[in-house]
DNA sequence: ACGGTTACTTTCCAGATTGGAAAATAGCGT
DNA sequence: ACGCTATTTTCCAATCTGGAAAGTAACCGT
């Protein structure tokens, strides 16, 4: 197994599983998914950065100049990576008792 | 998405997965599971322990007193809701980017 | 019964995270 | 240049995780 510690903590887990499923998003659009506050989210989107994860890109919408965040292939083979050692537990639970894959 | 922050830590989701697949297991398995130390696997087995998750069994084996950890039925459901959750996430982004699903 | 040993448990402590509020910055329209 | 909006950074408190080491408990051999 081998969880990625820099996806794994909830909020990071809500960004990468969001941004997974886009080209890139907004990121007010991030911040009210994840609910945390905009300095929150800068962090993480940071951090996600650092290691190559994501891609911060400014450009303007609606007059002003937003921030548009994309995945990128490094990120998300890594999401899915990530994804792939969960459901490797689950799986492993799920063979052993059927009611935890059905959500008991 | 309601991730449950007493599993989500990956050492307690790895001990959780592993008892989902049991009825109980040692506290050397799993200690040698997780590769954590003695005193931290002590800690988190606790912090289980006290929101009902785990129950904690004294018992001898082989001449010496073991501790046994099993998942109580409430730990069960708690574990199979968080599977739950992270399954909904995966989810969501493998719809949207097939490649995900499949671990890229 | 006493001492050593095994099997945890608790205490102590350091380091890393996470989170929010507030101050700082950046880009634009006026 | 100024004000407003959109982040970003700084500051700080709280929580967490982890290991080492001391403490406790039960059992074996003598």
């Amino acid at each position: 197994m081998s969880l990625d510690s820099v996806i794994h903590p909830p909020a990071r887990l809500q960004i990468a599983a969001l941004l997974a499923t886009v080209t890139d998003a907004e990121f007010a659009l991030l911040r009210e998914t994840t609910g945390v506050s905009d300095s929150v989210l800068s962090k993480h989107i940071k951090a996600m950065e650092e290691v190559g994860y994501l891609r911060i890109r400014k450009a303007p919408a609606g007059g002003k100049t937003r921030t548009w965040l994309a995945l990128t292939p490094l990120g998300r083979s890594a999401f899915a990576a990530h994804v792939k050692a969960l459901q490797a537990l689950a799986a492993a639970a799920a063979a052993a008792a059927p009611e935890v894959a059905k959500a008991g």
